[in-house]
DNA sequence: AATATGATTCACT
DNA sequence: GTGAATCATATTA
């Protein structure tokens, strides 16, 4: 396997990280199948790894809700025009917020990984997110980012490549759908049930009206 | 150069 | 539940 390695953790926990080839597929598909996948981040302090388990899917150019609707390119939008896989980064206000690149080249669309359950690493994370509540640390994007350190650096990373990577994980007994969170201006786009998450997973960030 | 605006989070009431 | 924070990005001038 070309594009895989393992990792082994003092945890006995294994690592299997996800081709390039993963990602060649519909981004609603997509959006799916990374439900239940493993988020891993090789911390110069520690491994961190949450499963997935909400995710939305921004369709580029026919959808409003994406920063690349209508095929708007920019600096900032730049790497969705590029091959699926790729890490797309957005910062707003204080938080950042993560993205898997989809789509075939030249077609702008990514998924927006919204919310995890940890799954090792539990002390650093707790200190990333500053103490709070366990079930406050990985719910919701900016969350997301805080609690695996990850930041504005790893713009235009590759999935597949350390340290920061996407690998096999669970198997979900049951993904829902519904409509995305915080995007009440984009109009027709605002029913679109592109959010996908594990049904009754705590830590599935809460929808806000 | 200036302004408007969030794919959010947190502290408060 | 409400509102402020807070700043990069995109847009307008």
């Amino acid at each position: 396997m070309e594009n895989t390695f393992d990792i082994y953790r003092s945890e006995n926990v294994k690592f299997e990280a996800l081709s390039r080839e993963f990602y060649q597929k519909p981004t609603l598909e997509l959006s799916s199948n990374l439900i239940g996948t493993y988020l891993v981040h090789e911390h110069s302090s520690g491994t961190l790894a949450v499963k997935i388990v909400e995710v939305e899917a921004y369709l580029g150019a026919v959808d409003r809700a994406a920063h690349s609707f209508g095929n708007r390119r920019t600096k900032r939008t730049e790497v969705m025009f590029g091959g699926a896989g790729s890490v797309y980064m957005y910062q707003m206000h204080r938080q950042v917020l993560m993205n898997v690149v989809s789509g075939p080249e030249g077609t702008p669309e990514a998924i927006l990984i919204r919310a995890g359950e940890p799954i090792l690493g539990e002390s650093l994370m707790q200190e990333f997110r500053d103490g709070r509540k366990k079930l406050e640390w990985t719910n919701g994007p900016g969350k997301l980012s805080k609690a695996l350190d990850v930041s504005m650096e790893y713009y235009g990373h590759k999935w597949w490549e350390q340290p920061l990577y996407i690998a096999k994980g669970e198997s979900v007994q049951s993904i829902e759908t519904g409509p995305r969170v915080g995007i009440g201006n984009s109009l027709e786009a605002v029913h679109y049930p592109y959010r996908f998450f594990e049904k009754d997973n705590p830590y599935v960030s809460k929808f806000r009206p």
